[in-house]
DNA sequence: AAGTGGTCTAGACCACTTT
DNA sequence: AAGTGGTCTAGACCACTTC
């Protein structure tokens, strides 16, 4: 009577009657929400809506899916709890896009001890295609020798160099990206991976640690060899859980420091 | 009709009616379930409910404000998610606390490089009391030269010398510690805080750096001077924003590192 | 005025725990 | 069997945005 959607099971019955469901098996078992969940996400991973699009109004998710409002709302309240999309009363709810000053400083760590900086300048020092060292290819759930293109870069804040950072990108997914783009593209380089490359990143673990500067690192950083320096090692995870993104900063926190919050 | 307790205004009305509250004026201009929040959290905080206790059930506090059991629970969804209750599906919720495996990890962000350590150790170097200095005061929201008990500790990992503590608590509430309590009381220090003072902490925010290891430190952590070490300041706080704890690490992270989730 | 998300209620049933 | 949190529905109204 309920859910008419041929995958859909409904365990916990609902309004009047024993409520058990259509044919046969229920085979999945788990609330219905996180069934709604689950499709609407595939439809965020398939590309049905893109970043920054608006998805369909909660009542007519509810009618395509032959569900209550409250269903489809309880599902799209995780989706907004995890960042996946943004809710916007009156307006509808958009997919989470990198495309706003909103969602800027999720996944940018490093703050000035002062106040913000004035000027912001981005050096790519280099970017070629190689064969994944064998490290990253295991972070990357790709084969050792794939192709992936390395990318390494010194960011700036008001003239003085604090960032340096080697990227590891599966070339599968990135043909095409030259230094020529990433010098040109105006805004964060996850707003560039999600327009150019349709590969929008959802979630990001780092290890950290203090490290050394070397002879090469010191150089870029203009800092005497063995100033200590923040290693944040970071990998990237678009929609399923897969990676994408192998990245190794190193900030020099003389006058910045890595805020985070326990909570 | 609806919400007969004396301070709740109902700006949403509900079921049927034109719904407008009691008498005057509706001051406050917020969700139900946000002022059922705010009154709950009023309750822990004052001690009503202790850490590792039931609090009463939905449909119990639903009568008691005179709301229904939808609000309350939407109000406990969010206390839950800020991790100061824990729900127990046929048991209740229960305040948080820190003498549980599950919230131990909170607060402990350094994991070994490989498997976990097989032993932990725990040594006070120092406790004592001693006037604020205006930095800690500051951070403590107290006045300068107030007193505070001042804590130094190294904690070792399979016989490694991994983390050298020192931290500032207000004299006021931490009265009484001593590092003979402080030696031979197992398990984490906030679970301490919480059952020999009453103070839970909800919430901290760190300021993460590389720095090198001076004269004192290097042998604490017996290392050589000017290995690079992670500074961790950290500032926590208890039920409504109060700051009751500064502390600051150095993290040996040779074998070790500090992992963090951005999402 | 119409459409969207946001709040609130009331009631039913399920899953889990304890008595 | 009784009590608790967990799910689901249906309907009403509010706040905000757009037409």
């Amino acid at each position: 009577m309920n859910s008419a959607i041929s995958h859909l099971t409904n365990n916990n019955a609902p309004g009047a009657g024993t409520g058990t469901s259509a044919a046969g098996a229920s085979p999945t078992f788990s609330p219905l929400y996180q069934q709604i969940k689950a499709l609407i996400t595939q439809s965020l991973q398939s590309g049905e809506w893109k970043p920054g699009e608006l998805i369909p109004s909660e009542v007519e998710l509810a009618n395509r899916f032959k569900v209550s409002q409250g269903t489809v709302r309880k599902a799209i309240d995780e989706l907004s709890a995890e960042n996946l999309v943004v809710r916007r009363q009156g307006k509808g709810t958009f997919v989470a896009t990198h495309h706003e000053a909103r969602s800027q400083f999720r996944f940018l760590r490093l703050m000035s001890d002062a106040g913000d900086a004035l000027s912001h300048e981005n050096r790519v020092i280099e970017v070629k295609r190689l064969r994944a060292p064998a490290e990253v290819a295991r972070l990357l759930d790709i084969k050792s020798g794939d192709s992936v293109i390395f990318i390494k870069r010194v960011q700036s804040f008001d003239g003085a160099p604090t960032i340096l950072e080697e990227l590891w990108l599966p070339g599968m997914i990135f043909k095409g990206l030259t230094a020529e783009r990433l010098v040109e593209y105006k805004g964060p380089m996850y707003g560039l991976f999600e327009t150019e490359f349709g590969t929008h990143m959802i979630r990001a673990a780092e290890r950290i640690r203090a490290v050394s500067a070397d002879q090469d690192s010191a150089e870029l950083l203009s800092v005497a060899v063995n100033t200590p320096l923040l290693s944040v090692e970071r990998v990237s995870f678009t929609y399923g859980d897969k990676p994408v993104e192998v990245r190794r900063g190193l900030y020099l926190t003389d006058h910045h420091h890595y805020r985070n919050e326990l909570s």
